[in-house]
DNA sequence: TATTGTTATACTCTATAACTATA
DNA sequence: TATAGTTATAGAGTATAACAATA
């Protein structure tokens, strides 16, 4: 051990690299959050290549998996603003991966659907999703990954139904 | 069934589950999105009636358990630019939570150390997190809850390894 | 009168770059 | 020359409020 690694540890600093979490440990929320924000800066890194601005990815996805949705629906599935949603959906037209329909039987919704060029996009995307996931998947085993799935399904449910 | 929700049928707005996932369902970083952005904005409803803002609190946590840290270790272990972590100490001194104090060994560096007021809110703060996850928490059995750690400790390591 | 979508706006969070003082 | 911290600033991301069209 070096001379100042000693000192450091005379004054009961952190060796680098090496910081301790003390109660925070505790909280499964933390492990969570910290998970999960290295996994979006990696998502927004592959997302930022494909030109597209974060949670767009999930709000295409979503739009592709129930044609002729509202702007409504969609805002309150992703848990953004409505004035965000629009924005979001501006850049899709734009990009001709998905359209707005007038609804027929309520003239004040939009219906949403994605083009065929946005679902190529969106097939893209989830293979690049795979691949970015993958590092971190390879530390667990399939029973653990649909465990894990489980367990966070289990969660949200509580935590969605916890708010109303 | 809460009376927002009832509110919210009438108003035909789509009932939790019923909007569809399509292959986001498969990825496991959706799953913790999801779960992540509820607990922390529970978490964030609680510290600003507390009078901090978000990511404060792991701050002080960190600093906590690890007297002497530098603002360069605590920004890293908390994943902010350096530029944010003195914002933050600003707030925590002149809430009296926390101090510098210029190291002597390398006169450039700012030691961190908790006060006996920060303590007394860290602990407190400990207790309404602790109830903020309680809610969540229920939903899983001990055994469950360890498990569920080790898989995210593992995820983590994975994910952390892989940027460098 | 209430709801969907839109726009304008402001506020928070974070990142970048230039600067200082120390090494 | 390099590093720790600071400051100023700009860019995302998000939320709020007022508005038009429709119910």
């Amino acid at each position: 051990m070096s001379a100042s690694k000693s000192a450091a540890k005379a004054r009961n600093e952190p060796a680098p690299g090496h910081v301790a979490l003390g109660r925070l440990g505790d909280f499964v929320g933390f492990r969570l959050r910290r998970v999960q924000n290295q996994l979006s800066r990696n998502f927004a890194a592959v997302t930022a290549e494909e030109g597209l601005k974060s949670g767009l990815f999930s709000s295409l996805a979503i739009i592709g998996a129930n044609p002729g949705l509202s702007q409504n629906e969609l805002s309150h599935e992703v848990g953004l603003d409505k004035s965000v949603t629009v924005t979001m959906i501006d850049e899709m037209e734009r990009n001709g991966w998905a359209e707005r329909r007038r609804a027929p039987e309520d003239r004040r919704r939009h219906a949403l659907f994605i083009t065929e060029a946005g679902q190529a996009k969106l097939d893209r995307l989830f293979t690049l999703m795979e691949e970015t996931e993958s590092a971190v998947l390879h530390q667990l085993s399939e029973g653990e990954l649909a465990l894990l799935s489980e367990l966070l399904d289990r969660m949200y449910d509580a935590v969605v139904r916890d708010e109303g």
